[in-house]
DNA sequence: TGTGGCTGCCC
DNA sequence: ATTCTGC
DNA sequence: GCAGAATGGGCAGCCACA
């Protein structure tokens, strides 16, 4: 069965293969446009949001609930291969649709009755596995996907099982797809800016897709921000120094706080308020106590501010470490956590208010009406800021910003409007962590590997590291690293390291974890880290901080130092992570409490 | 009823 | 979150 | 410089299973 507003997913599947030939974004464009000017437009939504490896727009709150695992199951339930062997072809290919595809292929009885999938019923089946739930889910879930494989030919099972794990990995995401969008369905040169502004206050590819395909630039118009739907956020880049700031946006800058909280983007009708994060999940039901500060604390009625949400400690006034926030993020025992973990707000902008949407007013123009709209009370807060055009001076507020526990500034030029993504750097992070200077870099023994996944198949994709631990002369886990190298590092660390491979972890190496390889602790790398945590898995320092945990590296990347010169006793230890923990503890401590 | 694996989402 | 890479 | 694709720690919720 085929056409009437539907498409065979063998097409789509062709289409991307074709696709995943090519690297030109310029070319990959053109063949999207090819695409949605022959897909039927009842369809268009779903190819959209398939290709983003959802089903619907991240507020709806909907999960496929299927990961790697459920996958690899559905595949050797289709295929009649045992797990373990698909789990070998995972393993070897470095790409779950490669090995889906594998699968499909070594079949051995040919399907009688096999009805070609087409891309409706992908979706529709897809809509099946993430409504599954209770006793009984996963294997409904498997057997669901298990009936798309049963009649996926062997390139339809590649991107079956990229779709559902999310990773198309075609080098081609939603901005690509914007672009195609605009071609495709709007023709002129002032489309873009219309089908990107659609999707930024939309939030939904979908959404945009359908409503140009059907009516065009004037329809996507009338897309416009709503209270109680989700912008898309603007994002920041990063740079390393107050100079290099400067020098990029020229002038006086504003520099503010940041954080180190959960984004929240708040919305209020009247009585009414949500909550959106930064990934636009909406998170109302996690924080009654924000709704409640949103409510008195705002003297417009009808609003989109955004801040960050801080929890601190009720009886010393001083900043929780995000760690402890996390606990707020829970469906149960909401009441119980907002009085363990209460959170503050602390405004940095205002999106919409009164009517007015503000995302196309310059910065200075948006601070002033949040300052405005804004009741400063207990909870609820405005971001201190500050404008400068002096490096020293921004160094300064930066130290006075760690000081009181915020990770550093985020700088943001005055003349700039809201825009989603981290566009033309008009809002820049500064962290104290940028700096190597005033960081502490780590020295850490490899001890473990983990196979690569896609671009990195064939060489291992993350290393398990660890502090020595003199008291025992062994090596303690600290934490896992897979960024900061270059692809020749990569291939470089690989080759280098097949001499110390082993059967079995070794007996000096105490891991939680489970490597896919294990080595002879000798190689020493260098690693930096925003800052070090508790942890419940990683071993280093068990139990010296907090009974049943461990130390760990928060954002850890490899500097680009191996230490060749290091054998793995002269690694960190374990005491001195102990210590360079308490340290970092102490500076929070020593930090004035919270001017209330 | 408790535990552990998996998943999704914060950073 | 951070980082690298092709365009 | 943008956009995309690799990768991190750790939390709660859900489900399977002992």
């Amino acid at each position: 069965m085929s056409s009437n507003g539907d498409l065979q997913f063998s097409v789509l599947a062709e289409v991307f293969e074709r696709m995943e030939e090519i690297t030109s974004r310029n070319a990959l464009t053109d063949m999207l446009i090819d695409l949605f000017k022959r897909a039927p437009p009842e369809i268009l939504d779903e190819i959209v949001y398939l290709m983003q490896g959802k089903l619907y727009p991240d507020f709806v709150g909907v999960e496929l609930g299927v990961g790697e695992k459920l996958l690899l199951r559905a595949i050797s339930l289709a295929s009649g291969l045992s797990q373990e062997r698909v789990e070998e072809l995972y393993r070897k290919l470095g790409d779950i649709g490669r090995a889906a595809e594998e699968a499909e292929k070594s079949r051995k009885q040919v399907v009688l009755f096999r009805e070609p999938l087409t891309v409706h019923r992908v979706y529709t089946t897809l809509e099946r596995v993430a409504k599954a739930s209770g006793e009984g889910a996963q294997d409904s879930k498997v057997k669901l996907l298990a009936s798309l494989f049963n009649d996926a030919e062997p390139l339809e099972a590649r991107y079956l099982a990229r779709i559902v794990m999310g990773r198309l990995r075609l080098g081609v995401a939603d901005y690509t797809v914007l672009d195609a969008l605009a071609v495709a369905f709007g023709g002129t040169k002032e489309a873009r800016e219309v089908v990107e502004r659609a999707y930024n206050v939309s939030s939904d590819l979908g959404l945009v897709a359908r409503t140009v395909a059907a009516e065009g630039l004037e329809g996507l118009k009338s897309i416009r921000i709503t209270v109680g739907r989700p912008i898309r956020p603007m994002l920041a880049e990063r740079l390393s120094s107050p100079k290099e700031i400067l020098d990029k946006m020229g002038g006086k800058v504003a520099a503010e706080y940041k954080f180190d909280g959960e984004r929240m983007q708040v919305h209020r009708s009247g009585d009414r308020v949500m909550v959106f994060s930064r990934r636009l999940e909406n998170i109302t039901s996690h924080y009654p106590d924000v709704v409640e500060i949103a409510r008195t604390g705002l003297r417009s009625s009808d609003a989109i501010v955004e801040g960050e949400g801080v929890a601190f400690d009720a009886d010393t006034g001083e900043f929780l470490p995000f760690q402890e926030l996390m606990h707020r993020r829970r469906k149960y025992g909401v009441e119980k956590a907002m009085e363990e973990y209460p959170v503050s707000l602390y405004l940095f902008d205002v999106i919409y208010a009164d009517g007015v949407d503000y995302t196309t007013r310059p910065y200075m123009e948006r601070r002033k009406k949040l300052e405005e709209i804004v009741e400063v009370g207990e909870r609820m807060n405005i971001a201190p800021m500050m404008m400068t055009s002096d490096p020293d001076e921004m160094e300064r507020f930066m130290m006075e910003a760690i000081e009181k526990g915020c990770e550093g500034l985020v700088v943001k030029d005055p003349s700039s409007v809201y825009r989603a993504g981290a566009r033309e750097w008009s809002w820049i992070k500064l962290k104290r962590e940028y700096r190597s200077e005033m960081t502490d870099t780590v020295d850490l023994v490899i001890v473990g590997a983990f196979h690569g996944r896609g671009k990195r198949a064939g060489v291992y994709g993350a290393y398990l590291l660890a502090a020595y631990d003199q008291g025992s002369d062994t090596f303690k886990t600290v934490c896992k690293v897979g960024t900061g190298f270059t692809d020749e590092d990569l291939r470089n660390f690989h080759d280098m390291l097949q001499q110390y491979v082993i059967d079995h972890r070794h007996p000096r190496v105490d891991s939680k974890m489970d490597a896919d390889v294990w080595f002879v602790p000798q190689v020493v790398i260098e690693v930096l880290a925003a800052e070090i945590t508790l942890s419940p898995i990683h071993t280093a320092a068990w139990g010296a901080i907090r009974p049943g945990a461990g130390l760990a590296l928060r954002f850890p990347r490899y500097t680009g130092k191996l230490r060749t010169d290091k054998g793995p006793e002269d690694a960190t230890t374990v005491t001195e992570l102990v210590e360079m923990y308490r340290s970092q503890i102490k500076k929070i401590e020593e930090t004035p409490s919270e001017g209330s």
